[in-house]
DNA sequence: ACAATAGTGTCTGTGAGACAGTATCGA
DNA sequence: TCGATACTGTCTCACAGACACTATTGT
């Protein structure tokens, strides 16, 4: 960037496009929304908005979380940037992609401009079947889907899909959702404990014994 | 992505930066300008290149690498991408940062243009004292160093800072160097031993017991 | 022989994996 | 009491850490 001669580059968009995660009846789901304008007209794709030029990535992120989604203040972490000159087939643009995660309970919908529809994709399906989504959004999906497993298996990521207050087999649940294999219980206490507090309440109504509900104390370190 | 009203977004100026490491003298050293011209004439900076309107983000990395270094074909992934309003002083740019690994033999100079001279900055020499670079660039080798650290525990990134034949001293060397610790010989080579393979090569001349020199066969998996 | 570094054998502790057992609810 | 799920105790095994020992060169 030492290099200031910009006027012989031409000048292009930059967006920021959103892979929202949540978990839905014990499936990893995607938000994706149904394009009402062409290019990729009808198609689903992923929520996107382009980055104003004073507006730093992090403001354009919020921005579209919250013209899709009504949150502020949920977890993300940029992923990568796709910068391919033909992604688009109008007009260059270098998108940053952007992962988020959501507690379904938190999560609500809400149709932006230019857009008919939003809703959840199961992405283990969807990436296993020939669909396809707008744009190189699909590479884009198999990419974030990847981190997460990824992230999973070292960082405490995954706490951003269930509530403040969860139970034990709640969150196992969503481990072995992301790892794609059963875990055993008593091993993955052992893993979380030093991460969680106890609260006070337990779960009650159901033909079995009931559970206790954690709070999250702290991150683990790396990445 | 999906908003394709763009005429009220102004387009912006994007670049790459190359936080390109190597190893000299047992030292992390990270390859530096200096420049030539405003702003920040005469201070130190990474090097890097504006992205061509029909130029992918790979391909302005390769000839960034290039232009510094007359290099092709090293290694080099995809770091982070920066964003802030006002990280250059006279207009909107987004830099994709790259950083790149190789090892010091295949390194040469080469002074692009704007550009004084190029060299080597030892990075922990210069993380912990005051002196600082250009634009944002002390954030961001901060930033490259912490992962460079952080894969180097759960990856074989290492081995692209040592050359096709090794050995064990020496690439254990580049781990301590990077994990800012010593470690055990006999615990470092049980633990690489699956990762590389014996040639006929020793090294030679030294007073003391001849070393053998190994290649590298394979990747671990993850990241 | 000695200094210096390369390379090996092996003990120990920690933590993941596996599995069997006990606990507590509603019906 | 029974079915169902929550939760615990404990064995094993792989592997990282620690350290002492042997090996091979030039001087």
């Amino acid at each position: 960037m030492q290099d200031y001669d910009a006027s012989i580059y031409e000048k292009m968009s930059v967006a920021v496009d959103l892979i929202t995660f949540t978990i839905e009846d014990d499936r990893l789901k995607v938000l994706v929304i149904n394009r009402e304008e062409e290019p990729f007209d009808g198609m689903n794709a992923l929520p996107g908005v382009f980055v104003g030029i004073d507006e730093t990535l992090d403001a354009a992120v919020k921005r579209g979380i919250n013209e899709e989604t009504g949150l502020k203040d949920i977890y993300y972490e940029q992923l990568y940037t796709f910068g391919d000159v033909d992604r688009d087939p109008r007009m260059r643009i270098i998108s940053v992609a952007y992962m988020a995660l959501v507690p379904l309970e938190k999560l609500k919908f809400k149709a932006g401009k230019r857009t008919r529809s939003v809703m959840l994709m199961d992405v283990e399906d969807f990436i296993s079947s020939d669909e396809e989504l707008a744009f190189d959004h699909k590479k884009i999906v198999e990419y974030a889907r990847w981190r997460l497993a990824n992230k999973t298996m070292y960082t405490d990521i995954t706490f951003h899909l269930v509530e403040d207050k969860f139970t034990l087999p709640e969150l196992q649940k969503v481990y072995e959702i992301l790892l794609g294999k059963k875990l055993y219980k008593a091993n993955f206490r052992k893993k979380v404990m030093d991460m969680i507090e106890e609260t006070e309440f337990m779960t009650s109504g159901d033909a079995h014994r009931p559970s206790r509900y954690y709070t999250r104390i702290k991150e683990k370190p790396v990445k």
